[in-house]
DNA sequence: GCGACAG
DNA sequence: ATCTTGTCGC
C-alpha cells in the first residue's frame, strides 16, 4: 500500500498531519530538523500501524502533533474502516432525490407536470400572474473554525430579509467535528451542524423559516457534480462525492444555492482560465458560464461587485435553475461574498471569539 | 519546475 | 477553514 501525509505547521508550532492513501510519497524537504526527523517519522509510522488498517482508498486520519512524540489531536473517521467509497455510498442514497432543471427537463419529456424552477414563490423582480408568494426569507450557513483546535467549530445559520438584507434570525452552535477536511468531501465535515440548525428551526415552525438556502461551498460544480444529473450509481473513483451544496438542500428538501469563494478545478476549468475569460468576454453583467471541457456547464463565475476582481463560483445547489440562481446571488450581493453567507460567515466567526 | 483540489 | 502581510500571477 502506497501511503503519504501532508505536513502542516500551526501557528503554535504544532505539525499537523494529514496520512493519506494514493498520494505521492513525502518529500524529504518536509522535515528540516535532522535530529527531530527521527523521533517524529518513527512515531507517524506506529501511528499508520494503528490508524490504516485497509488495504486502498481509506482515508485514515488527521493528527495534530505538539511534538514529534506527543499527540494534541486526531481525527478518525466514523466507521472503523471507512472507506471514501462508504462517504459516496451515502451521497448516492440522496442523490436519488435531486432535483434540478435536468432533472425537470426530463420529467417533462416523460409528460409530467413539474417544467419550473421547484419552488412556490417567485422572485420580486419577476412579474408572473397569480398570487403565489414572493420570495422574502434567503438563508446563509456557513461554519468558522477555532485557530487553537481546527476540531472546533461555529455553525451559523442567518436568515436575511430579501428586501432589506437585514438578518432577522440567527442561531449558533458549536461543536466538535470528527472528520477532517478533505478536497471534495467537504459535506461530510461540514454538513451535519448545519442540519442540525436547520431541522431545529422547522420543527419550530419559525416564521422566519428560509424559503432558498445559500451554502458557503460548491453545489454541482464539483468533480462527481455532473453526474448527479444522469447517472445514477457511477462507479469510478475519480468521482465519488458531491458539492455541500446539493449535500444539505437535498436533505432539507429547500432551494438552494452553492457560493464558492474559490474555484473547485473541474473538467479543465483553473481559475487562471476563468479570469482569462472573465477578461475576455467584457460581459457588462460580469457574470460567465463555466463550461468545462465536455462541454458541461457546470455553474457560473461572477463578478459580484464593483471593487473585486475575483469572481464568486455560483452552482446549483437544489430545486433552482443556473439563471435563478444567478439573479438571486446578485439581488444578495453588497459586498463579494452574498450578504446570507457573509453575515453568516461574520457572526459565526464573533461568537467563536467571545466563547473562548 | 512543482503541484494542481470548495472549506 | 486559520494565521498575516502586503499589494499580481505562472
Amino acid at each position: 500500500m502506497k501511503m503519504s501525509h501532508l505536513v502542516h505547521t500551526s501557528q503554535d508550532g504544532c505539525r499537523i498531519v494529514e496520512i493519506m492513501n494514493n498520494a505521492k510519497e513525502p518529500s524529504s524537504s518536509e522535515c528540516n530538523c535532522p535530529t527531530e526527523q527521527m523521533d517524529w517519522l518513527s512515531v507517524q509510522d506506529s501511528l499508520k500501524g494503528q490508524l490504516i488498517t485497509e488495504d486502498v482508498n481509506i482515508f485514515a486520519s488527521v493528527v495534530i502533533f505538539e511534538r514529534p512524540d506527543r499527540v494534541r489531536s486526531a481525527y478518525t473517521l466514523p466507521s472503523p474502516h471507512p472507506t471514501w467509497w462508504d462517504f459516496a455510498g451515502v451521497q448516492d442514497s440522496i442523490k436519488g432525490q435531486l432535483i434540478t432543471e435536468d432533472l425537470r427537463v426530463q420529467d417533462s419529456l416523460k409528460g409530467q407536470l413539474i417544467t419550473e424552477d421547484d419552488f412556490k414563490w417567485r422572485l420580486p423582480t419577476r412579474e408572473k400572474e397569480g398570487s403565489c408568494e414572493i420570495l422574502k426569507y434567503v438563508g446563509g450557513v456557513d461554519l468558522s473554525f477555532s485557530k487553537d483546535d481546527s476540531s472546533i467549530a461555529c455553525g451559523t445559520l442567518v436568515v436575511l430579509d430579501l428586501q432589506t438584507l437585514k438578518v432577522v434570525y440567527e442561531d449558533s452552535s458549536i461543536v466538535r467535528l470528527q472528520i477532517p477536511y478533505i478536497p471534495g468531501f467537504l459535506a461530510f465535515r461540514e454538513a451535519p451542524v448545519l442540519l442540525e440548525l436547520l431541522d431545529k428551526m422547522k420543527n419550530n415552525a419559525h416564521c422566519f423559516y428560509p424559503q432558498l438556502l445559500m451554502v458557503d461551498g460548491n453545489g454541482l460544480l464539483h468533480p462527481r457534480g455532473k453526474f448527479c444529473c444522469y447517472l445514477k450509481l457511477e462507479k469510478r473513483r475519480e468521482f465519488l462525492s458531491f458539492g455541500l451544496a446539493c449535500h444539505i438542500g437535498v436533505l432539507v428538501d429547500l432551494p438552494t444555492v452553492g457560493v464558492g469563494k474559490n474555484l473547485h478545478h473541474v473538467d479543465g476549468l483553473t481559475q487562471s482560465r476563468v479570469r482569462e475569460l472573465l477578461q475576455a468576454a467584457d460581459s457588462p453583467e460580469n457574470v460567465l458560464p463555466l463550461i468545462g471541457d465536455s462541454g458541461y456547464t457546470w455553474g457560473a463565475a461572477m463578478r459580484s461587485s464593483q471593487g473585486s476582481l475575483k469572481p464568486i463560483f455560483i452552482s446549483l445547489g437544489h430545486r433552482i435553475s443556473l439563471t435563478t440562481a444567478i439573479e438571486i446571488v446578485r439581488m444578495t450581493c453588497r459586498f463579494r461574498v452574498p450578504e446570507p453567507i457573509r453575515q453568516a460567515d461574520i457572526r459565526s466567526r464573533e461568537r467563536l471569539r467571545n466563547n473562548q
